[in-house]
RNA sequence: CGGGGUGUGGCUCAGCCCGGUUAGAGCGCCUGGUUCGGGACCAGGAGGCCGGAGGUUCGAAUCCUCUCACCCCGACCA
């Protein structure tokens, strides 16, 4: 491609709206332009690198035995109501107000709508779906350039298969194909378990990629051993223990101590854990008429309640309003604990450090008092132990061989284990071999195209600009011609264009004149193609073309000669 | 949805508090010339009813009210 032909806008300044790396970039290197919030126009040099994107996605579904489809973006509602998710999806589904439509935030309905009258029998099965399609998601904040946005280009497979043994084999070909999907695109990845939410049980994995950009908090031990999602992370804790002493539980006054901090200042102590936090949170009524349920949760001064964890174990919870603490504790947020509670039904749950623990002090549920020597055994009866905390930076992993790190992370890929959710929705059932009827048992598998573009610009930059590489770059080669303009440079420089193409290399051609060498250079390194071949008059002299590695800066001489015999090595090495 | 911020030529911004001639700068763009290996230089030029509506005032980019859009933090979400 000749530049002097190609829609490429570059931006010398930041873009006044973006803020990380990736967006930046993308912006500046002529990638993409905003519309409105969350939703962007792909120029060509990004499309490209979209495409190439989509075509390692493609190749390794269909390496898997994937179908490819395309369905639409536009769905009825009636479909969507029929799994309860007309409702359920609430605000972050696009709705078209003149016609009973959705835009399609993802696929689950549409496609079992196609495998329902189709997959009937166990000889169908197995079988795995996937397509390339738009999706929108009304998403109440786009943030991050592409990762998060309105409008996106999404890879989504499913899984139908008659057994869950067939679930879990189906599960596992995804899984590989997308470890060599982001092996390809060139992205640094790990895997995290997801949390499993409401419906237990179903394995759940992420794809993320390390980059402070991320919105997703990660915890990875030194050893690449552990990596979790923050939200259910676990590390080692010491427990708290018992001294055994038998001291009597006593109210002491303590005025306008609100926080942790405060009563550790106010009792002149700088050791947390055995002054233990309660929070009170609301286990709202299932149904009509139900009461709502109280749960507090007890977890050492230093540590912090993991509502996800906490939610794990009682579904749905909400922390308790400000009226509702009164009410039910007697005493406002700073002030309760476990003993004395107004309300005798609420339930009590303590993070595992606390197992058994004694000399406790806490909240004496009555404002400006706290209790010490709380003893849970003693005086909290029909207390739980769970491990409800939120692991911190720093701490061991669990079998204490390393250190846990937090970092931020991109989310790029999720597999899912359906299993029978929206196939019993729908009733897409199929005859097993003994002529009786079963629901399918599905898998869902999804891949952010744009996001894994954006995710590899974080990891892959410096302050010139992008640094392609993998097989995601756009073009393999920036031919540039530098000097003053003349028919002899101007030749060679076609020449070898035209010499590269026929070879099959993907070159971008700067052949711009009278446009000065510093913006040829410095567009070149903000674009970021691979290798950089330069052919000016000083080269020409010795007969040499320059090459620059764009990721090492690293500049070679090479005779015109040898130009194609050296090629090779050289992207090697880029 | 809560909090904060910003809207001024194509881009990045100044001017606004403290109202007063024709609204500025840099970059980009056009013309001519000089340059030609890391975002060149000189000369000339085009381009904006200051997000929108209403109000205050003799007079509004500037003050007030409403509104729209975008960005950031959080909530929510995958």
């Amino acid at each position: 491609m000749r530049f002097s032909q190609y829609f490429l806008p570059t931006l010398k300044e930041v873009p006044s709206d973006a803020v990380i790396p990736s967006h930046i970039l993308m912006v500046r290197a002529g990638m993409i332009r905003q519309l409105t919030a969350g939703v962007y126009s792909y120029l060509p040099l990004g499309l490209r690198v979209f495409r190439k994107i989509e075509e390692i996605v493609r190749q390794e579904m269909n390496a898997i035995g994937g179908n490819e489809f395309l369905l639409p973006g536009l769905s009825p509602n009636e479909l969507w109501a029929e799994t309860g998710r007309l409702v359920d999806y609430g605000d972050d589904m696009f709705r078209i107000k003149n016609r009973e439509l959705v835009l399609a935030p993802t696929h689950e309905e549409v496609f079992t709508s196609i495998a329902k009258p189709n997959l009937i029998s166990y000889k169908n099965l197995p079988q795995m779906w996937y397509q390339i399609q738009t999706k929108f998601r009304n998403e109440a904040r786009p943030r991050g350039g592409m990762l998060r946005v309105r409008q996106f280009t999404m890879k989504d497979a499913y899984s139908f298969d008659a057994t869950w043994q067939g679930l879990d084999e189906s599960y596992s070909k995804q899984a590989q194909a997308y470890r060599n999907i982001f092996t390809r695109c060139g992205l640094k990845f790990f895997t995290v378990t997801a949390h499993s939410g409401a419906m237990g049980g179903s394995e759940s994995e992420e794809f993320m990629v390390e980059a402070e950009a991320g919105e997703d908090t990660v915890v990875i031990s030194s050893d690449n051993k552990y990596a979790s999602n923050l939200e259910v992370a676990s590390s080692y804790a010491e427990p708290v223990g018992r001294s055994d002493s038998g001291l009597k539980l006593e109210e002491f006054h303590t005025p306008n101590i609100k926080s942790i901090d405060e009563l550790a200042g106010f009792l002149g102590i700088t050791d947390k854990t055995r002054l233990a936090k309660s929070r009170l949170f609301v286990v709202p009524a299932k149904s009509e008429g139900a009461k709502d349920g109280y749960v507090l949760a007890l977890v050492c001064g230093d540590d912090e309640v993991s509502e996800t964890k906490l939610s794990n174990i009682y579904a749905a919870i909400r922390p308790g309003h400000p009226d509702e603490l009164l009410e039910i504790a007697g005493a406002d947020a700073g002030s309760i604990g476990p003993v004395n509670f107004r309300n005798k039904s609420v339930e009590f749950i303590a993070d595992l450090r606390l197992k058994d623990a004694d000399e406790l002090i806490s909240g004496a549920c009555k404002n400006d008092h706290h209790i010490r020597n709380i003893d849970l055994k003693r005086d909290v009866p029909g207390i739980k132990y769970e491990d409800i905390r939120t692991v911190k930076d720093g701490e061991l992993s669990v079998d204490r061989n390393s250190k846990l790190r937090l970092v931020k992370a991109i989310e790029v890929g999720h597999i899912f284990k359906l299993g029978t959710r929206y196939a019993e929705a729908l009733s897409a059932k199929y005859l097993d071999d003994n002529g009786k009827e079963n629901v399918i048992i599905m898998g869902s598998y999804g891949i952010g195209i744009e996001r894994i573009a954006a995710a590899y610009i974080e990891q892959n930059n410096d302050k010139d600009g992008i640094i392609w590489g993998g097989e995601i770059a756009p073009f393999g080669i920036h031919l540039i011609s530098v000097g003053k303009k003349s028919d002899e440079i101007r030749q060679s420089a076609n020449k070898l264009y035209e010499e590269l193409k026929k070879s099959g290399y993907e070159v971008l051609y700067d052949d711009r004149e009278d446009i000065s060498p510093g913006i040829k250079f410095k567009d070149a390194d903000l674009i970021g193609i691979p290798l950089q071949l330069v052919i000016s008059e000083k080269n020409m002299k010795n007969d040499e073309i320059e090459v620059k590695i764009r990721r090492s800066g690293v500049r070679e001489m090479v005779k015109s000669a040898d130009i194609f015999n050296r090629l090779p090595f050289f992207m090697e090495k880029a």
